[in-house]
RNA sequence: GGGCUUGUGGCUUAGCCAGGAUAUAGCGUCGGGCUUCUAACCCGAAUGUCGGGGGUUCGAAUCCCUCCAGGCCCGCCA
C-alpha cells in the first residue's frame, strides 16, 4: 500500500502546487510522508514557508482524493499521516502468500555473480560477491522478473595454466573426503611457490596456454578435468549457503565457438585499434582511459578481455538486462569493457561493485595461501550456533539442535555480508561474525520464531477472526513498517543495493520485538486480541518472505 | 604520479546519488527488566567539530572546490 499511498500523495501535491517536483521526503517520526515544497513556493510566491504550507494543507485537506490521509502542517512542512483504511490494507495484504512479489515482467534479467578462479576455494572475499549476486537474483525474481544466474567459468587462463601444471607435476593424492577446491588448491600453491623459486619453469606455463589455445585434445582433458575437480567443491560451498546457479559458463566456448574472432573482427574496424605484430590493443584514451586495452598478445593467443566481450554478446542475446556483480579491483576493465560495447554499438552490462574485504593481517591471496575459505568460515559459525542452541534449547534432539544451527549459521553469515553497503571495503573479523545478537540474523530469524510460536498457541487455543482495528502506537508503527516491504523490494532491484534490505527487516525485527513486549497478544480479549493476531500473521509472513529474499531461512523454532 | 572510492560517538554502521524538522542503529560502558505469548529479547543513560577548510543555498552529513588520511586500480594476469 506504500507505493500507492505515495503515488496519490505526490499526484494531489502536483495538482494542487502546479509543481513537476513536489518535494517528498520521509516523514520519520512526524508522519509517513512529508514534503517541503513550500520551500520551494517562497520564490515565486513571496510568502513565508509556514504560511504557504498552512494554505496548501487547507486545500489538500478539502480534496477527495485526500481522504483516509491526514493532512497538517507543522511550521513549513506538511506531513502526510495514512489513516485506518491504508493500516488495515496493507495488514491485510502482508498476510497473502505472495506478500511483495510484484507484477510479473517478461524482460529477462541475467546476472552473473561469484565467478571466482577455479583454483581453490571460495573465501571470505569472494562470498561477498555470492551473496550481494544471490540476494540480487533473490530480489528480482520477487520483484516478478525472469532471472538467470549465471557463473562465468574460467577454463582456461594463466591461473588454471599454473594449476594444471600442477596436477600434471606434482601427482598429490586427493586426501580422504577432502573437497575439490581444497585438493586443487594445494596444487596451484605449489606450483606458485615453485615457479617463485625456479622461474625457468615459467614458460612451461605458456607452452600450456598454447596448446589449450589450439584445442589440443590433453591439455584440454587435463585443463578441464582440474577445473571441473574445484568447481565442484565450489559449487558444494555454494550450496552450503543457499545458492544455485543456473548455468556455470565456460571461457573456452566463445574461443572455441568463434565468437571471440567475431567481436575482435569488429573491434579492428574501430579508428583507436592498434597493433604490434600480433598483439592487438585498443586505445581508449579518448574515452579518459590511460592504459592499452589488450585484446590480443603478441604470441596470438587470446586474453581474458576478449573472451569476456563475447560473453557479453552472448548475454545480451538472450537478455534484456545483465548486470555483473564484481570487485572493486575490476572497476577498471569493467569500465573499459562496457566503453567497449558501446563502441561497438553494444548494450553494456550493469556492474554492481563491491569493496574489498580484507585480513586484519592484509589482503587475502589465493597464490600465496593467505585466505580465510568460506567453509571454514560457515563450519565455525555452525559450532557456535550449536553451543548456543544447546544452552538455549536442551530439550531438543540432536539432529533438531544442528538443523537450527545450519541454518543460524549461514543466515549469520550471510547477514553479516549483505548488511554492509556494497561501497564500504571491510576487514573480516571473527568476533563480528560469530554474533549473534541484534544486527544479525539470528535476531531476525528469532523474530520470525516468536512470532510463529504466538501463531502456533493461538491455533491451539482455538483460533482467532481477522480484524484489522489498530489504535495501539506499537501496533501502528509495526503494520506501517510491514507495508513499506514492495516499496523497499523495488528499491532494491531499482538501485540494485541488497543492504537495503537488510536494514528493512532488521528494522521489522525491532518494532515486532518492542510490539512484542508490550502489546499482548494471547492475553489481550476481544477485537484487541484478534487484531494483534492478525497483525502478528502479517509481520510473520513479511519476516518470511523478506528472508527469503535474503536467502537466509526463516526458523520456525530455535 | 594519474584514476576510482571510502572517511559519521571508543569500535562497527544507516542516511549521501534525487539538500530540509532534534543525524540511524548495533557493539562496548553504566543502570534496570525473566511467577507474564521463546531474555538469540526489552527499557533507560552517557558518548558526535558527520576527516579539515572554503563555497553554493532561506537551509549542507547530503551538492561544488580544495586539502588530509585509508582502500583499490593503472599487467601481452584474471
Amino acid at each position: 500500500m506504500y507505493r500507492e499511498y505515495i503515488q496519490k500523495t505526490i499526484d494531489l501535491l502536483r495538482e494542487v502546487t502546479g509543481l513537476e517536483d513536489v518535494m517528498i521526503t520521509d516523514g520519520g517520526d512526524h508522519a509517513d510522508l512529508a514534503s517541503t515544497v513550500s520551500f520551494a513556493l517562497t520564490k515565486t510566491q513571496r510568502k513565508n514557508p509556514a504560511v504557504i504550507a498552512g494554505e496548501l494543507v487547507a486545500v489538500l485537506s478539502a480534496k477527495p482524493e485526500a481522504k483516509g490521509i491526514e493532512i497538517s502542517a507543522k511550521g513549513p512542512y506538511i506531513n502526510f499521516i495514512f489513516g485506518g483504511d491504508y493500516v488495515a490494507e496493507s495488514v491485510r495484504a502482508a498476510r497473502r502468500d505472495d506478500y511483495g512479489t510484484l507484477p510479473a515482467r517478461t524482460d529477462k534479467v541475467i546476472i552473473e555473480h561469484t565467478s571466482a578462479n577455479p583454483n581453490g576455494p571460495l573465501h571470505v572475499g569472494h562470498i561477498r560477491n555470492t551473496v550481494i549476486g544471490d540476494t540480487l537474483v533473490r530480489a528480482f525474481r520477487k520483484a516478478g522478473y525472469p532471472v538467470e544466474a549465471q557463473y562465468y567459468l574460467n577454463d582456461m587462463g594463466r591461473q588454471i595454466a599454473i594449476v594444471a601444471w600442477g596436477v600434471k607435476n606434482l601427482h598429490y593424492d586427493r586426501l580422504p573426503g577432502e573437497k575439490g577446491d581444497e585438493y586443487i588448491v594445494r596444487h596451484y600453491v605449489e606450483a606458485n611457490r615453485i615457479a617463485k623459486t625456479k622461474p625457468e619453469i615459467e614458460p612451461e606455463f605458456d607452452s600450456m596456454m598454447e596448446k589449450i589455445e589450439a584445442g589440443d585434445p590433453e591439455t584440454v582433458k587435463l585443463f578441464h578435468d582440474s577445473v571441473d575437480i574445484c568447481a565442484d567443491g565450489i559449487k558444494e560451498t555454494l550450496s552450503s549457503m543457499n545458492v544455485v546457479h543456473d548455468k556455470f559458463v565456460r571461457e573456452t566456448t566463445f574461443l572455441w565457438n568463434g565468437s571471440m574472432q567475431d567481436v575482435l573482427n569488429r573491434i579492428e574496424k574501430l579508428p583507436t585499434v592498434h597493433h604490434e605484430g600480433q598483439m592487438m590493443y585498443l586505445d581508449l584514451s579518448g574515452e579518459g582511459f590511460g592504459n592499452r586495452y589488450v585484446l590480443r598478445r603478441s604470441n596470438g593467443t587470446s586474453v581474458y578481455a576478449a573472451r569476456d566481450l563475447a560473453f557479453h554478446l552472448w548475454k545480451n542475446a538472450q537478455c534484456d538486462r545483465s548486470i555483473d556483480v564484481l570487485g572493486a579491483d575490476h572497476k577498471l576493465i569493467g569500465a573499459q569493457l562496457q566503453t567497449t560495447l558501446k563502441l561497438i554499438g553494444e548494450r553494456p552490462p550493469e556492474i554492481v561493485h563491491f569493496e574489498f574485504v580484507s585480513l586484519p593481517e592484509g589482503s587475502m591471496t589465493t597464490r600465496g595461501g593467505v585466505f580465510i575459505t568460506a567453509d571454514e568460515l560457515i563450519a565455525e559459525t555452525k559450532k557456535r550456533a550449536m553451543e548456543e542452541v544447546t544452552v538455549r534449547r536442551p530439550e531438543l534432539s540432536e539432529e533438531e539442535r544442528t538443523k537450527i544451527a545450519a541454518a543460524v549459521a549461514v543466515g549469520a553469515v550471510r547477514y553479516d555480508i549483505v548488511k554492509v553497503s556494497a561501497e564500504k571495503s571491510t576487514v573480516f573479523d571473527w568476533k563480528e561474525a560469530l554474533d549473534f545478537e541484534r544486527q544479525s540474523a539470528p535476531y531476525i530469524q528469532y523474530a520470525h520464531a516468536r512470532a510463529c510460536s504466538i501463531m502456533e498457541k493461538a491455533k491451539a487455543e482455538g483460533g482467532f477472526a481477522e480484524c484489522y482495528e489498530y489504535s495501539d502506537p506499537y501496533e501502528l508503527a509495526l503494520a506501517k513498517h510491514i507495508a513499506r516491504f514492495p516499496y523497499v523490494l523495488e528499491k532494491v532491484v531499482v538501485e540494485l543495493r541488497p543492504h537495503l534490505l537488510a536494514t528493512y527487516v532488521r528494522d521489522l525485527a525491532d518494532l515486532f520485538n518492542s510490539f512484542y513486549r508490550f502489546a499482548p497478544v494471547l492475553k489481550a480479549e476481544g477485537n484487541v486480541r484478534d487484531a494483534r493476531l492478525t497483525l502478528v500473521d502479517a509481520c510473520r509472513n513479511t519476516l518470511y518472505q523478506a528472508l527469503g529474499v535474503l536467502g537466509i531461512e526463516a526458523l520456525e523454532s530455535m
